[in-house]
DNA sequence: GATAATGGTAAGTTACCACTTACGGTAAGT
DNA sequence: ACTTACCGTAAGTGGTAACTTACCATTATC
């Protein structure tokens, strides 16, 4: 599995969509992100998970604590690759009216 | 629910995917897009109408045919979600960097 | 060293998603 | 008109995702 789709469906979970939210404000701790959302805080460990294996997230551990930030590389790993995606999709959509004016 | 979280959640099914990458190289009918994916025509008719809901593709009806695009202004809406994360996130973690050299 | 603080993991439940087959509906061709 | 081509929708099924509670491991604190 490509890790933009594990991006793309870590981003399409509401709940890690809040996550990514609050994380984007300033790194955090676990118990920290979980106070505040309508979700335990295991959840909250399950779904960090799935961020870190989507590259969106990094862990740094001081202590008993797990503090954790956006990791900007997954980000912009996305953006790339929406960017091609955009490029193509427009050349073919010009591709397309052109061909249609020619009737 | 957000048009962009249906976005995302769209973008994350590998099937859906595949269909994305073919439109974008060309508009094509549902027959064509069907031939050549390892599904079922009526489960890309479900994945059209996830993706047509999402804004990511348009449709136009030519007689029986009904010819699928990529719609740019859902693509365009997703890019800029990420530019604007992408800006605060990078923002916040160059506090926290200051922050800690603080110590 | 006992206790508290912090957070990851296991097991189980519920809800949802992707897929299939079967069917219906509309437009084109003969 | 009949048939064919094209496509959307309904119903049903298997798998997986998200959540909960319960438990365990590790590190700080007294």
């Amino acid at each position: 599995m490509a890790n933009t789709s594990r991006a793309f469906i870590a981003l399409g979970d509401p709940t890690r969509q809040l996550i990514l939210e609050r994380l984007a404000k300033r790194p955090l701790p676990v118990g920290k992100i979980a106070a505040g959302l309508p979700v335990s805080r295991p959840a909250v460990s399950q779904h960090l998970k799935i961020l870190r294996a989507a590259g969106l997230v990094s862990q740094a551990q001081h202590g008993t604590r797990r503090v954790y930030r956006i990791d900007p590389r997954g980000i912009d790993a996305m953006r790339t690759y929406l960017d091609r995606f955009w490029d193509r999709a427009l050349a073919a959509l010009k591709v397309a009216a052109e061909q249609e004016s020619d009737s």
